[in-house]
DNA sequence: CATGATACATACTTTAGGGTAAGTACTTGT
DNA sequence: ACAAGTACTTACCCTAAAGTATGTATCATG
């Protein structure tokens, strides 16, 4: 999680669209490259750390945690680590990440319908 | 619009994310600080650019513009340009910056959810 | 004659987020 | 004794997106 500098007019204006604006609020959860993409890996059931891993070659480990440990602080993941070693850790969808897989159903219907040329762009 | 390199890391992942998940896909269109607002201004009927302009007092004129060229550019909104002096010129959805309303609006819905504390986040 | 309103454009700066590379701790297998 | 697998952490760099400031053309009005 990178240090945020207090006081600039990017954090005002954030913070101004996330009170003005619901979906700039889901957009600050969910946005981030990799974010959609855990979150649909983990739609179909919990998942270890290194299945993400695997599931997503494209990633970094920096930025796996990095997302994962914001989703959880978020509260749209749960973390769950069984003391043993080597580690076993999980990630589940909380009721919170579950309730946003209609909006990301939304979108991916009209992501298909912009790419089957409904819409005529 | 900035000039894009080509050629970088984050472009690539961007191209990953894109073609892997529909919804990065819609992120593209819609993120940006300002442009679920200026779409929001606009879902209610077209505006002219001081509409927009007055309506959203924290945008610059410059992200303003930007957002709106993009928009247009991807086929969200139309620009008409009457040819008159002083300029009259009007922004509206098109039927692609319609569909994503529905969209718009599950958002909304679950922003609206957690903040009343449905989920215990 | 200069001010205001319209709808932009453009050069320059800042910063938040993403990326690279390397290291940590602990155990099992060879 | 050394590599491999687990789940991270940390220091540093680079860039895309946002912001600042100023300029442009045209006409009407006081």
């Amino acid at each position: 999680m990178t240090a945020i500098k207090e006081s600039s007019t990017i954090q005002e204006n954030k913070q101004y669209a996330l009170e003005k604006c619901p979906v700039t609020f889901v957009m600050e959860k969910i946005g981030g490259y990799w974010k959609p993409i855990i979150l649909y890996h983990l739609s179909t059931g919990d998942k270890r750390y290194s299945e993400l891993k695997r599931a997503i070659p494209a990633v970094t480990e920096k930025m796996l945690i990095q997302h994962l440990k914001q989703l959880e602080a978020d509260g749209l993941v749960i973390r769950e680590a069984k003391p043993v070693v080597p580690p076993f850790v999980t990630y589940t969808l909380s009721n919170a990440g579950t309730g946003l897989l209609p909006v990301i159903d939304a979108m991916a219907a009209w992501a298909f319908k912009v790419k089957d040329g409904v819409y005529t762009i």
